[in-house]
RNA sequence: GGUGGGGUUCCCGAGUGGCCAAAGGGAGCAGACUGUAAAUCUGCCGGCGCAGCCUUCGGAGGUUCGAAUCCUCCCCCCACCA
């Protein structure tokens, strides 16, 4: 008999919040006989994902497993809007062709963790909202909301401090107004998130109660921090990408396997398919041990993003890179014209040009500093000129750091 | 529409005529220590072939030997009032 897929959750760490367990348990039970819809949203605001929205794409993927239906609901019509939240900046206003771009690149991804042969379902929520009538959306859904109580909902009680617009109060009833639809549309009876959106999806349940008289359910997911208080995914170079020309597969990886000791577990649990007792066994490693473990994680995630093969070619270079051995061919590199080397090119300026410094100013500090090593040697100095006599099995080898490297190969 | 307060280097935030490439904190980078982790300590942290030069303080002009700092106009944000 296979686990309740809310057991399941709660497990690898899913659970936040949810509407009452009893029923949502019993909505979930019986997936053979009556598969439940649950829906996650997702803003189509670049054209790829990164991994801040790789929890609630697994929490789908879980739905989906046991045998419920899940579908990815892009936000284009909340997006064609402008959010004007974050209050640094509006987010940018995007056209439909824009959004729609977005939304093939999105659904590319998705579909590495999504089966959308065999019921899963990308939706677009500008199909139902631009068509909206100001009047008609007013008199059947605006109705049902009371102001009293969105203002009582943390979520705007903050806002309300720092300032809060029109467009970002209407939200809740946008998305409320999506899940009315995908309820009537697409019988769907769940809708998860992060936790962030609890009063949205829980303003969804009831306008679904009011107008239709059903019950609908909502769950929401933790939000991922690291242990030292980063956000999950944003990195000082930006956000880590799930498209591979954004984040190629190697610093994914690397990404990963980078993670926090205390964060190892929690993260197998929620980011691989790996059975739990495994995770468990793995998480239980001690010390430098625990470097293991985060290979293992590294791998999966990368080989759920990337396949396989990608996890594979990223684990060898990593591993030749760290670990002495494995295989140098897969080592991030830099093509330069051989004619350059043959002349000679001064290790601050190689440095520079291959981005393992953002300036030539950056390379010589690094250098300075005592950071810049050549095939391993550290640099002395500035000028030092990198010719074809440092090149090892066809490439030369700059490390910057402990960590970034680049092979830096003639062409 | 009115009144008041603001826009400073990646972020927060000092700076009201020369001592300002601009305090302090955060982030980031490097070194030491280590385990591709965390914590800690030290140094760095606009650009440039860098003891010198160049470009920054919302935008455009102006005053001055000299402006982030003073004046004019413009743009944007916030608060209160309407």
């Amino acid at each position: 008999m296979a686990q309740h897929v809310f057991d399941t959750l709660r497990e690898r760490g899913f659970l936040e919040q949810s509407t009452d367990e009893g029923e949502l348990r019993e909505a979930l039970g019986r997936p053979s006989v009556a598969p439940l819809t649950c829906y996650v949203g997702f803003d189509p605001t670049a054209s790829s994902l990164h991994v801040g929205h790789l929890l609630p794409v697994m929490g789908l993927a879980h739905m989906q497993r046991a045998g419920h239906r899940p579908i990815a609901l892009l936000g284009g019509g909340t997006t064609l809007i402008g959010d004007p939240s974050g209050r640094t900046e509006l987010r940018k206003m995007l056209t439909r062709e824009e959004i729609e771009q977005n939304g093939l690149g999105i659904r590319a991804q998705l579909a590495r963790v999504l089966d959308f042969e065999t019921g899963a379902l990308l939706l677009n929520n500008a199909d139902w909202l631009v068509p909206l009538n100001y009047i008609e959306f007013l008199r059947d859904i605006g109705i049902h909301f009371s102001v009293n109580r969105m203002l009582a909902a943390e979520s705007y009680r903050q806002r309300l401090e720092t300032g809060l617009n029109f467009i970002e109060f209407n939200y809740m009833l946008l998305q409320a107004y999506d899940f009315l639809v995908l309820h009537q549309t697409h019988g769907c009876a769940l809708q998860m998130g992060g936790n962030d959106q609890w009063g949205n999806i829980l303003a969804g349940v009831d306008l679904i109660r009011r107008v239709e008289g059903k019950t609908a359910h909502a769950l929401t997911f933790p939000l991922i921090t690291t242990s030292s208080g980063a956000k999950m995914g944003k990195t000082a170079q930006g956000a880590v990408w799930l498209a591979a020309d954004r984040t190629s597969p190697y610093d994914f990886y690397q990404y990963w396997i980078n993670t926090e000791d205390p964060d190892v577990g929690r993260f197998l649990g929620l980011f691989t398919f790996l059975p739990m007792g495994e995770v468990r066994r793995l998480a239980s490693l001690g010390g430098a041990e625990l470097r293991a473990a985060k290979e293992v994680l590294a791998y999966e995630v990368t080989a759920i993003i990337h396949g396989e093969e990608e996890a594979a070619k990223a684990r060898a270079a990593s591993r030749a890179l760290f670990a002495g051995g494995g295989d140098l061919a897969q080592v991030p590199s830099h093509e330069v014209p051989l004619a350059a080397l043959e002349a000679g090119v001064e290790a601050f300026v190689l440095f520079a040009e291959v981005g393992l410094a953002k300036s030539r100013g950056e390379a010589r500090r690094l250098i300075q500093q005592g950071g810049a090593y050549v095939n391993s040697e550290p640099l002395t100095a500035l000028d030092r000129r990198i010719t074809t006599a440092d090149l090892r099995d066809g490439a030369v080898l700059l490390r910057a750091g402990k960590k970034k490297y680049c092979a830096v190969r003639p062409v």
